[in-house]
DNA sequence: CCTGGAGTTGTCCTA
DNA sequence: TTAGGACAACTCCAG
């Protein structure tokens, strides 16, 4: 039997579940399909796209260290293209792990009932979750929508399965044309990639390498840590899971073979909560597949969201006047990623000091995360809106010069991405436009030169937020 | 079916 | 200075 192993967001060889499948009957024909068309609205951004590139690369080398290799096709139809793929190569089977993205879950069910229409067996297997969406269910069999009785529900399910280790990959007797890494058109055409080559290192051994520093290092501190931005506290493992570069079942059982001694209460870690968020996430995107684009509570349909595009730009580009927003969005664009607790303040302040529509918000770090997923990041923004699963309460207002001098106390992360602030004193850098005119002349700041004054007053914009909130009431 | 407790990440005012 | 309560109402979930 040959097998073409269609690879998609799971690129590695350890803990694949389709590719020990795979493996195990004959020869495989590991294949990586481009057909951005095919998802629908939410086609990888350039973030992901510069990501996809390097892991590519990255699978590719290791699938030649295994003796095999690397097909590489561009299409606008995933499945005319494995049923092309099969012709060339006598393939007889074809394997991929699932996805839980709605238009993915649909082209999916239909492609493997073609696929065996046609006369080829197809088989899916899970390498992205500890538990299926559809396996996890609460007492009345609904899906659940509040994460604590979520989460505790799915520890209480005991440990998710070991991971399996690389399985041995026989070569097919012919090997279908493959297109060069280069033709995917996936890079950047003019160079803005130079903060994301600093910041990260695509591929599967790179992840390994950052979760053994992470649980070395840092999980201890992990529970306070993680708020400070201006500290490396947090594990960065997004973008690896999110291309299945190191999936979470690794993850779990790294940190119980670490742990399970020292501390036999590791499951209850803020830092395995995490993961619980992101099995949460899922869990939500596959129960409520229309949550990408519409509010899953149906009232917020009706929030008198505004229309600034001049507010907007000023958000993206990292210039509202608020220094804490705008280093996560300049951290956002220069490096890929921004904090998570950076996230929640520029969000919050996105769609509450300047009422704009989270799915502004949302479009904008699709784009630029190099972890961009769209269960994590339509959970993300509902929750910041007030309109999601297990929802901030309304009257939850980040206040951007609070967080600043609470999670950023020296300033040293607004130093780093707003440089033109870099001189003044901790005392003002969350506040400048408060800040003495001597301090900021002695800092070389020219308030509305060299950097802008607020775009809104946050007490007035808290107020106004308040009110918009206040109109969804019926009582009001 | 009913009931009651609870719900990631805050802020601000008052005593 | 600091600690505590108010800030809505609703829905979820377990018993």
């Amino acid at each position: 039997m040959t097998t073409i192993m269609w690879f998609r967001a799971d690129l590695r060889l350890t803990d694949h579940p389709a590719l020990v499948a795979a493996a195990a009957e004959g020869a495989v024909v590991p294949v990586f399909v481009w057909a951005p068309e095919e998802e629908r609205a939410f086609a990888p951004g350039g973030a992901s796209r510069w990501w996809l590139h390097h892991g590519l690369a990255a699978l590719a080398a290791d699938l030649r260290r295994a003796g095999s290799r690397l097909i590489l096709r561009r299409a606008a139809d995933s499945l005319a293209e494995l049923l092309r793929l099969a012709r060339e190569c006598g393939a007889d089977r074809v394997v991929w792990s699932r996805r839980y993205e709605p238009a993915a879950v649909a082209r999916d069910s239909l492609l493997k009932t073609s696929l065996r229409a046609a006369g080829l067996a197809a088989e899916s297997y899970n390498a992205a979750l500890l538990r299926e969406p559809w396996e996890v269910r609460n007492k009345s069999g609904a899906p659940f929508q509040v994460f604590t009785p979520f989460w505790r529900h799915c520890v209480a399910l005991g440990d998710p399965p070991a991971p399996l280790d690389a399985p041995v990959l026989d070569a097919p007797a012919r090997w279908p044309a493959s297109l060069e890494l280069e033709e995917l058109d996936l890079r950047p055409r003019i160079a803005w990639d130079e903060g994301l080559r600093e910041a990260w290192q695509p591929g599967s051994a790179a992840a390994a390498h950052r979760l053994r520093e992470f649980v070395h290092a840092a999980f201890a501190d992990y529970a306070e840590a993680r708020n400070r931005p201006d500290l490396a506290a947090t594990s960065r493992l997004s973008p690896h899971l999110h291309f299945g570069e190191i999936g979470p079942r690794e993850i779990w059982h790294a940190l119980r073979t670490r742990l399970e001694a020292g501390r036999p209460d590791w499951r209850q870690s803020q830092f395995v909560a995490e993961l619980g968020w992101r099995e949460f996430a899922h869990h939500l995107l596959f129960h409520f597949p229309s949550t990408p684009s519409e509010p899953l509570r149906a009232a917020y349909g009706r929030f008198p969201w505004r229309d600034d595009p001049a507010a907007l730009a000023a958000w993206q580009r990292g210039l509202t006047g608020y220094p804490i927003v705008d280093a996560g969005m300049r951290e956002l664009w220069r490096t890929g990623w921004m904090h998570n607790r950076v996230r929640m303040i520029v969000a919050s302040f996105l769609v509450k000091d300047l009422l704009l529509p989270w799915s502004e918000g949302a479009r904008w770090f699709w784009d630029t995360l190099v972890d961009a997923d769209l269960a994590a990041n339509t959970l993300g923004w509902q929750w910041v809106a007030g309109c999601g699963a297990d929802a901030a309460p309304y009257f939850r207002i980040f206040n951007p010069v609070g967080q600043g001098m609470k999670f950023d106390p020296n300033g040293d992360y607004v130093r780093r991405y707003v440089p033109e602030l870099a001189r003044l004193p901790s005392a003002w850098i969350h506040r400048p436009w408060e800040a003495p005119a001597e301090i900021l002349s002695a800092a070389g700041v020219d308030l509305g030169r060299h950097y802008p004054k607020p775009i809104v007053d946050h007490a007035a914009a808290r107020g106004r937020a308040l009110l918009a909130l206040a109109s969804l009431n019926p009582a009001h």
